[in-house]
DNA sequence: TGCGTTCCCGCATAATCACGCAAAAAATTT
DNA sequence: AAATTTTTTGCGTGATTATGCGGGAACGCA
């Protein structure tokens, strides 16, 4: 075997595993163990991976203590509570996730009796504390960096129910591109909501206006309703308002 | 399992949970409580996390934030650990619910390749935690007490599912009555559950062995391992040792 | 105060690593 | 095709690292 095409599997191992042994490695390729280590050393000088004591990992095997998010923003009690004024008893309300979302959750009037559907399990969890809410979660396979149900089951489903409003926690919203997202697998799940819903309502932080990821949700005509923290008519709404958004 | 990873592992953890106790880590990690205290020891010196007698706690730590994690008792760990040597690479696992079950899915190795379907919503949220478990939910309409969907979507999907092994969290189980529970959906989809899976495991303090509830989920000749925190050879269990179930 | 747990320290063991050297293999030149 | 150079590989040695265990000290709780 060629040294370049034990490199070249040793990289196979790495991306499938995110981790390889040295003492696993010289069984499967059937070298001693210092030529493993050598190519270990070459693939780590080369940046292709990094070495660790008794093996190698995943150049993207970097853990960082990320300070969990504070979800009691001021900002986001704001949107929360301008957002509830819009579900009414009775409605059947599609709603997707992030932290804005479940302060919203958090503050549901305990008398409201509504209808949830949600593809988010943090969400779900809010959800099942409220004493009426009734909760329907679509489920199939979970993604891991959302937290929620993705996949054309979910997608289906979403397309037999219909919402009265959609309750759309948005990462980058811009008069041009309109909603975007990162995920491919979240957008489209995403526009799946939008399309079962009578109106849309997007909840945004004023910090994520004008801001774009690289995949469209919709396009802003498909949006009725735009939430920030800010005053309806701070100027940087303005032109949202001339498109035809309601803002609150 | 590398020193790297097992750090990376107990970072997780701490972003999770806010704290570590050195004691549950020696055991999910599988390593020597030295081991795990030189880990905390590092990890301290690096600023990634507070050593405190008996564990760790996250740098951002808030005392006045007590995070609202149930006191797990000792019995459940036992009960947890014994029940995941069952769980092996590859496999497809149905869970149920429970605290016990909470605590055999944040005790899972961290290596370990396997495949989770659940209905709980809780379970789910703590297998994406997890590094390498693939989750999925199979959702619909969710029961608030047991925070968990029910009801025949849920148990159709159940039945399109083979799985290697179900872990069944159990109520109440008993000589003559089998596995009973209190409501009628939850013991729909457990009968679903048991239904699919090649091998069904009852996990059930010693507390619940003889109690009975009102509906029967199953008899005893369905379920093939009985999982309490009692030593095997307890006299308690057996009469069901004598019925052909294996007592771990 | 007393008891159980956790911690700290040193040591033993085993695994892993780093280095040099010589044999083997591959590539290059003659 | 033979000879020479270069690269690659395996092995031995000793250093380094990682881990587990025992014993005594420190800690925390009742």
């Amino acid at each position: 075997m060629l040294k370049k095409e034990r490199q070249a599997y040793i990289i196979q191992q790495i991306n499938i595993h995110n981790k390889v042994l040295s003492s696993d490695l010289c069984v499967q390729l059937d070298v001693s163990e210092d030529t493993v280590r050598r190519d270990l050393q070459e693939l780590a000088e080369e940046g292709k991976l990094i070495k660790v004591h008794g093996g190698a990992l995943a150049k993207s095997f970097h853990f960082t203590i990320e300070s969990k998010q504070v979800y009691s923003l001021p900002e986001k009690k704001i949107i929360a509570h301008k957002a509830i004024d819009l579900i009414k008893d009775g409605m059947l309300v599609v709603i997707s996730g992030g932290t804005t979302m479940r302060e919203l959750v958090n503050m549901l009037p305990p008398d409201l009796n509504a209808t949830f559907v949600t593809t988010n399990v943090p969400i779900a969890l809010e959800l099942l504390e409220h004493p009426n809410a009734e909760v329907i979660f679509l489920g199939n396979k979970l993604l891991k960096s959302a937290q929620m149900a993705v996949g054309a089951e979910v997608v289906q489903r979403l397309g037999q129910i219909k919402a009265d409003l959609c309750l759309l926690g948005t990462n980058s919203i811009d008069l041009n591109f309109g909603i975007t997202d990162l995920e491919w697998e979240i957008i489209e799940v995403k526009k799946a909501m939008i399309a079962c819903a009578q109106k849309t309502v997007s909840l945004a932080i004023s910090e994520k206006l004008n801001t774009t990821q690289r995949l469209q949700v919709c396009a802003l005509d498909q949006v009725d309703v735009l939430i920030t923290e800010l005053d309806p008519t701070n100027e940087k709404l303005t032109p949202y308002a001339k498109l035809g958004l309601s803002i609150l």
